[in-house]
DNA sequence: GATGTTTCCTAGTGATCGATATGAAACGCG
DNA sequence: CGCGTTTCATATCGATCACTAGGAAACATC
C-alpha cells in the first residue's frame, strides 16, 4: 500500500538515482527554447538524463513537469512581484521590470526570450488549459503593476491624468515584444535602449 | 509525360474539385489560430474541407501550405510596408502600424493577435527553418520602419537626437507584445490605448 | 537475511504524426 | 469514341508521439 500521508522524509524504498532539482532545471531549459507542446519526451529525456519511467514517477505527465518548469522559471531571489512591491515608485517598477526582461531575455546560459512569453503562445486545443494557466500568470503581474500605479497616482505621486491601465498594459507589450527580439537575435544592449525608449511614455513624476 | 513547363493556363486534366484561394484561406485562419507545429494536418483537413493528397498535390508539403498563408496573410490591400511608405511622417507611419495592429488583432471574424508574431515563436529543431523566416519578415519591416525615422532625423522632421533604431524596435516590441495580450483577451479599446501611450515615448516632432 | 516499499531499466502500448501508393474518375483533344 | 493528363477518394505507410506493463534492483526496517 503507497504512504502518501508521509512526504517530508521518505525512509523507506529505493532511493531516486537522479537529482531532482537539477532534472527539472534541465526540463525547464528545454521547454524554454522549444516550447511545451514542440518539445517531445524524448527531447525531455535527453535533455534530463532520465528515462521516461522515472519522468513519470518523479513529475507525473507532461503537463505537470511543465509546470513545475514554470514555477522554477518563476522562482528566485528575484520576481516580478519583489521588483514591483521593493521599488519606491511605480516607475521604478516599471523601470525594473524592463530592465530585469533585458537581463533575463539575454543571458549567456539560458535560451533567449521568456519562457512565459513564449513556450505555450500557440498550440493546440489539447493544450488549452495550459495556455490559459500562462495567460493567467501574465495578467496577474499585470494586474500587480496595475495597482502599484494606480496607489501612485492616488498617493499624488503621479499625475490624476495617468492612465494605470494603458501604462502598465504597455509596459507588459513592451515585455512580451522583448523577448521576440531577443529570440531573434537582438542582443542586451538593444533590449535596454527598448527599455529606455518605453519608459520615455510615462508622465512625469509628480 | 509531366508538362510543368506550361503554368499558365492549364488545359488538360480534370479540374480542381474545392476552390484553392478558400481552402489556403481557411488553413491561413487555423494556423493563425494554433500555430505552425501545433496544427496537425488532420487540424487542417477537417478546416479546409480537402483531403490529404489533394492538399500535397495543390500545395506541396505543409511547410510549403504554411508559408503561402503567412504570405496571404502579408498580402491585401494595406500592408506593414504601405503604411510606412505612405505616411506622410515616421511618426504617422508608427502610429499607424500601432494602429493597424490593434484593430488587426482582434478582428471579429479572425483569431486574436498576429499570425506573424505567435505561429512559430517555439518549435523544435525540425522547424528552425520556418522560425528563422518568419524572424526574417519581422526583421524586415522594423528595418523599413528604422529607415523611415532616419529619413525623418536627417530631413529635420524629427530632432537629430531621437534614436532611429531604439524607435523603430519599441514600436516593434509593442505590436508583438499586443499580440500577446490580444490572445489573452485584451479588447481592442485596450490595444489602441497602449498604441497612444507607446506613441508617448516619441519626440516631439519639429 | 527476510520482507515491504520504491525506483530502476527494457521494451513495448495504442494513437497520431506528416506524407503516399493506388486505381478510379473527370476533364481537353482528336 | 479513345487517349493523355490531372485530380479524386480510399486506405494506408513508417516514424514518432505521450505514456506504461513487467520484473529486477536498491534501499529501510525487522
Amino acid at each position: 500500500m503507497k504512504q502518501k500521508d508521509i512526504e517530508p522524509g521518505r525512509r523507506t524504498g529505493r532511493p531516486l538515482s537522479f537529482d531532482r532539482d537539477l532534472a527539472l532545471r534541465r526540463a525547464m531549459l528545454v521547454f524554454w527554447r522549444h516550447g511545451y507542446e514542440t518539445t517531445s519526451l524524448s527531447d525531455l529525456t535527453a535533455a534530463m538524463g532520465v528515462t521516461p519511467p522515472s519522468i513519470y514517477t518523479a513529475f507525473g505527465d507532461k503537463k505537470h513537469l511543465f509546470l513545475e518548469a514554470v514555477g522554477l522559471y518563476l522562482s528566485g531571489p528575484v520576481t516580478s512581484e519583489t521588483i514591483i512591491t521593493e521599488a519606491e515608485s511605480a516607475r521604478d517598477a516599471a523601470a525594473g521590470l524592463l530592465r530585469a526582461a533585458a537581463i533575463g531575455f539575454t543571458g549567456a546560459d539560458t535560451p533567449s526570450g521568456c519562457l512565459l512569453a513564449s513556450s505555450a503562445i500557440s498550440c493546440s486545443a489539447a493544450a488549452s488549459d495550459v495556455q490559459s494557466e500562462l495567460a493567467d500568470i501574465r495578467k496577474g503581474i499585470e494586474t500587480q503593476l496595475r495597482h502599484r500605479i494606480s496607489a501612485d497616482i492616488r498617493a499624488a505621486k503621479l499625475a490624476r491624468s495617468a492612465d494605470a491601465e494603458a501604462l502598465a498594459a504597455h509596459v507588459m507589450a513592451v515585455i512580451q515584444g522583448m523577448s521576440t527580439l531577443a529570440r531573434d537575435g537582438a542582443p542586451r544592449k538593444k533590449l535596454m535602449r527598448i527599455a529606455s525608449t518605453a519608459m520615455a511614455a510615462w508622465p512625469a513624476s509628480t
